[in-house]
DNA sequence: TATAAGATTTACT
DNA sequence: GTAAATCTTATAT
């Protein structure tokens, strides 16, 4: 129970952190405005040696430099010019690992969340890696972003999903990277509607 | 400086 | 099913 540790992101196993982010709550408190979801898809981007990253090959600018950092932070950046995406950095400063959430399904501050997007439906409000961050209020400018901050963070309510729901898959939208575009990093809940298709 | 492409979503044919 | 929206980064002149 209670806000996740930072010892939670700075352990070594990046695929692991994101097998246990499912069912965890991802809260924004902006402008005192608390908005929260259930996490249901998320995806696990394994450092420099993993082509479906922007630190592949030890690529180092501006936008990535928060993955370096050491974990439990947010990694946020801006995707074909229109959607926020939401990243959590993990492991220790100098290897940059990195969870990605795709889904959440909307727990508190809904009408909030109504406001800020156009879908009424509340399980369209964090289906899709761009629309949670819209849904949640999250911009580029949170982009390493403390976790443990009253703001932004995750929160562990002792909600477990069982699991046999839980599905490994290979990884959304990825297809440049090769052969690491069939790795099975991607973990979401079977059934649930807020599961990007 | 210029150009292409991207961890996506939405609207339209 | 296809295309447009829209801007930062990376690579090339």
């Amino acid at each position: 129970m209670g806000k996740l540790p930072k010892y939670f992101y700075q352990r070594e196993d990046v695929l692991k952190i994101a097998h246990e982010l499912l069912g965890k709550l991802l809260v924004t408190n902006f402008d005192g405005l608390r908005t929260s979801g259930r996490i249901v898809e998320c995806e696990a981007y394994a450092g420099t040696g993993d082509r479906a990253s922007h630190v592949y090959g030890g690529r180092r600018t501006t936008r990535v430099e928060p993955m370096y950092a050491a974990g439990g932070i947010a990694y946020v950046y801006l995707c074909y010019g229109i959607h926020h995406l939401f990243n959590v950095v993990t492991n220790v400063a100098g290897t940059p690992h990195a969870v990605l959430i795709r889904g959440i399904e909307p727990v508190e501050g809904i009408d909030m969340m109504q406001l800020r997007t156009p879908s009424r439906h509340i399980y369209q409000l964090g289906k899709g890696p761009g629309k949670l961050t819209r849904a949640l209020g999250i911009h580029t400018i949170h982009s390493g972003y403390n976790l443990q901050s009253r703001e932004l963070h995750l929160y562990d309510d002792g909600f477990v999903y069982p699991e046999n729901k839980i599905i490994r898959s290979p990884r959304i939208g990825v297809d440049y990277a090769g052969d690491d575009a069939l790795l099975p990093y991607r973990f979401s809940i079977e059934g649930n509607k807020s599961v990007s298709k």
